[in-house]
DNA sequence: CGTCGAATTGACCGCGATCAAGGAAGGTGG
DNA sequence: CCACCTTCCTTGATCGCGGTCAATTCGACG
């Protein structure tokens, strides 16, 4: 691997849409980053440079939009460090698809079917993410067996996370769905006392299908079943307590068997 | 193609899960439509037939259950006639995720993961459904490229209505659902003034997230735009009319944008 | 004609949204 | 360092969408 160089451009575009880009014919640092990742582990070093030739990394403020709902698939997005939200408007509504924390991909349903995007991404934090031209997965997806594998099982992944998602919706109330997330958070975050929610509560709200009001309340509603919240800590008392009104399910909020 | 073979077997696994089965070593007629499937059709001939070899024809009376969420995959399933609903449970509740129609795949997904089914399917007609096994599918995805893109097309279409389904959900009110619903229905049907649910009310109401109760009082509230039900059938004197209210999307409402 | 499930209708209630006001935290400039 | 501003969060009051329960009607089928 060659050492990193940086081009630095500035796109006047627009005001929201300034983008700080960063050419890297394959850092050392960033290229074992992208490389652990399950879609591109499988390439060999002389493909993998291939992929990443026309790649570029854009290092980003927070609350900066990177793609919007409507446009036109270009690039395949990894998230390196930071966090991005999808989110998607209609009617003056907006709501947020998810929060996404590194190391993951994004967009690859569109990209796949060259077709338009259907989720808006913004960062939500300072951060780093890299740019694959659609036409190069598509080229190495026929190229490489392993590779298209790798693609097909990373997208029935996001598939199957996506109907978690609804049935979530669905078939719970708004403060079972806040348990459960709670206690998924908490096991993310290793089974500790206590955890940081990492995200704006108006957005939990949001992904979560309620107001960032009635989420102050269902946070109280709470109470009883042993959670406090201390600014953007949490702490749970005993986990089984809450279990009981949040009754988790594999087939819902297991992360292993998106 | 050869003359289609078939064998009739009685499994008496239990009163919900009895099925008809009938080995097909090709039949003609039931060939001809999957193959016109876009997941197939890019297999030659020789291909097509290795992929069909191990399958089988499952000719269905209506409620019967097909699988069962929390199984493990086994078959790659195809629907050439009737219809089959997905649904999910959760703590004694059930939500219809999805109705599907000829000719359509299910639980690709979880065939490609050899994953734990997330959803449960029974027919809701008599129904005729090809069953191809995980492994089939798995091996043909490597030996054949353009099978390979087949099926992660077929996979990112789904993904996509999925997220489709999410943005319904959560950007909408139950009345705008189901005017955007019917305005779908009404396109699918060749624009034509009047057309058929086909399916129950019950349903529909479940896959528009919302009770019997309140689709029934929906209709009614839809009135005013236009729309006018007798038993299964649907009347809209104005679509425009119904569209000032149901706005409906291209990023929501399109299937061709799957 | 009788039966059973589905659909409708009515009455009621609760979850969650909306509107409005009041803190708390963090950032900026004097 | 403090006054001020902005933004987010919280809390209260109220409203309405949609769910629940119950009774009735409708419709398919034997």
């Amino acid at each position: 691997m060659s050492i990193a160089r940086l081009t630095f451009v500035w796109s006047a575009a627009s005001n929201f849409n300034r983008r700080y880009r960063m050419v890297i014919h394959t850092s050392d640092f960033e290229s074992e980053e992208i490389r652990s990742l399950a879609l591109f582990s499988s390439l060999d070093d002389a493909r993998f440079s291939m992929l990443m030739r026309g790649a570029y990394v854009q290092n980003l403020p927070p609350m900066i939009d990177l793609i919007t709902e409507g446009d036109k698939s270009d690039f395949l997005h990894v998230l390196i460090s930071g966090s991005v939200e999808l989110f998607a408007n209609w009617n003056d509504h907006e709501t947020t698809m998810a929060v996404l924390r590194p190391t993951s991909t994004f967009i690859l349903a569109a990209t796949i079917r060259q077709a338009r995007y259907l989720m808006s991404a913004r960062t939500l934090e300072k951060s780093r993410i890299v740019l694959v031209p659609s036409e190069d997965v598509s080229a190495m997806f026929d190229l490489a067996p392993d590779f298209a594998r790798a693609v097909v099982t990373e997208l029935a992944i996001c598939y199957r996370a996506n109907i978690m998602t609804t049935k979530n919706l669905k078939l719970r109330s708004s403060l079972e769905r806040l348990a459960n997330h709670l206690l998924a958070e908490r096991k993310l975050a290793g089974d500790t006392q206590s955890f940081e929610l990492g995200i704006e509560k108006r957005r939990l709200a949001s992904s979560l299908g309620m107001t960032p009001e009635n989420l102050s309340r269902a946070f109280r509603q709470l109470k009883p079943y042993g959670v406090a919240i201390d600014g953007s800590r949490v702490i749970i008392a005993d986990p089984s307590d809450l279990e009981g009104l949040a009754k988790p399910a594999d087939l819902i909020d297991e992360p292993c068997l998106k």
